[in-house]
DNA sequence: GCTGTATTGCGTACGTTATACACAGTGAGG
DNA sequence: CCTCACTGTGTATAACGTACGCAATACAGC
């Protein structure tokens, strides 16, 4: 072991930090007028109430009666607070686990759980994901995920990846499902109306014989109305826990 | 039927219109200088070179020795330029299938077709979709897909929903590749010091006692080193896969 | 051939964005 | 009291998407 013993190596920016440990107050100069956790409050209240193109640094300011510039004391770019406001979107997961759920139930749960979240602030999906950040609720969601995972017998190393791939999962579908709701059936008078038209298009533009497969589908009526989002989200989820009973069951054998 | 014979209902903006069928030449007016599919070669040029953050509307233009409005004669807003670009750079799938190829090696050729394609266009994934955008190589995957199922005794209305859960995971995982190869791996030395410093900051962060399954992981050193990416996509795959088997089965019963 | 008109490419202008930088006020440590 | 780390703020900059109007172009109808 070379390394220092201030570890720079493992050093996350300071307001992910900061989300983690509350900073210690400062020694020195004037008391400080905000507060991460408020900006970021403030920053979710604006996409809660107008969408994410609203959230820019001035108007945050704006709604805490603050200068722009000032948010920059307490982050060094946008991209940390909308980390941050990830991070704080999802809270903790729900947590109340019976202590003898099975791994199946228990990852619906957690599933279930996350969508939900997320169908509560849609806006949370339009955040581009940059990379894995460690912020305390994400690690917290990842933590229940695993400890659905403890009893099956699956390798370490393919508990994490189970978990990622459910959550990859309950993103994709309620980023899906958000879309469907958002940009698309503004644009018409019901549901119903805006998937029938959707399919009328695609029948419009697709010649036959280059596409007989999507054809049968749009002619079977498919696509002809807007079903329960919650019966797209339980099939993919069923198929993906499906998958995962598999190789649990395979690890069980040995 | 009461709608006009127009079908204004299902129309699509212009630009993707003249995607699916080639623009005829407008009657009057001067000859235009440039090409809609000119236009989107020379976005994805710039993509590929400087990333999706350097394709500006002005930088594209400029690429081309065009003004920066002359673009707007071709497409409405920027979005759908992203669209287009999106829609060029996946290209149509390979589609070299044997007659008798199972539903599952066809999925299978199918998903690591599609993760290539983003592998090569990593800039692909940094634009936000906004909606299922009907656009010719999209729907051209799509029936590709359908086609893997059309012996596998699925309802029509269970063949698109499979497609789009094993997109959306190829998507899902070809982002997080790209992240960790990008963002991630650009401040190490070497991709395993990359991992094993984001190990060493979760271990820092965590306590044991609130996290004890994601410390479980760590101590057993799954995040120490980075494996081959292919081996992360082949593991999710195959869960999905082995997921829908189980309703294949299920289905072929009856 | 002439004229009308649809359509092109272009230049200008506007509003908005993130953020670099310099500066003045603040308040505890010495 | 002085020092200086630290705060909030105002100004300035570069870049962005795009609305709008204008001049040049070339076919349709005469």
């Amino acid at each position: 072991m070379t390394s220092n013993g201030d570890e720079p190596d493992s050093r996350l920016p300071a307001s992910i930090e900061a989300a983690w440990g509350g900073r210690e107050a400062p020694r020195r100069g004037p008391r400080p007028a905000l507060t991460l956790e408020r900006i970021v409050k403030a920053a979710i209240a604006v996409a809660a109430a107008d969408g994410l193109a609203a959230v820019s640094m001035s108007r945050v300011a704006r709604e805490m009666g603050a200068s722009t510039m000032a948010l920059y004391r307490y982050v060094a770019a946008k991209d940390e607070l909308l980390t941050l406001m990830v991070d704080a979107a999802i809270g903790a997961p729900a947590g109340a686990s019976e202590p003898d759920e099975g791994w199946r139930d228990g990852l619906s749960r957690w599933a279930w759980g996350l969508h939900e979240a997320y169908r509560r602030q849609p806006w949370v999906l339009r955040i581009p994901i940059t990379a894995p950040p460690p912020t305390p609720n994400q690690v917290a969601w990842l933590e229940d995920g695993l400890r659905s995972l403890r009893n099956t017998g699956l390798a370490e190393h393919e508990k994490p990846s189970v978990v990622l791939l459910l959550s990859g999962y309950v993103r994709n579908d309620s980023t899906l499902e958000a879309d469907l709701a958002e940009g698309f059936m503004a644009a018409a008078p019901s549901p119903d109306d805006a998937m029938s038209r959707y399919s009328r298009t695609l029948l419009r533009l697709t010649d036959p014989e280059r596409f007989p497969h999507l054809r049968a589908v749009l002619e079977a009526g498919v696509f002809d109305h807007a079903d329960h989002p919650d019966d797209e989200f339980r099939f993919g989820l069923d198929r993906i826990l499906d998958g995962v009973a598999v190789l649990v069951r395979e690890r069980a054998r040995r």
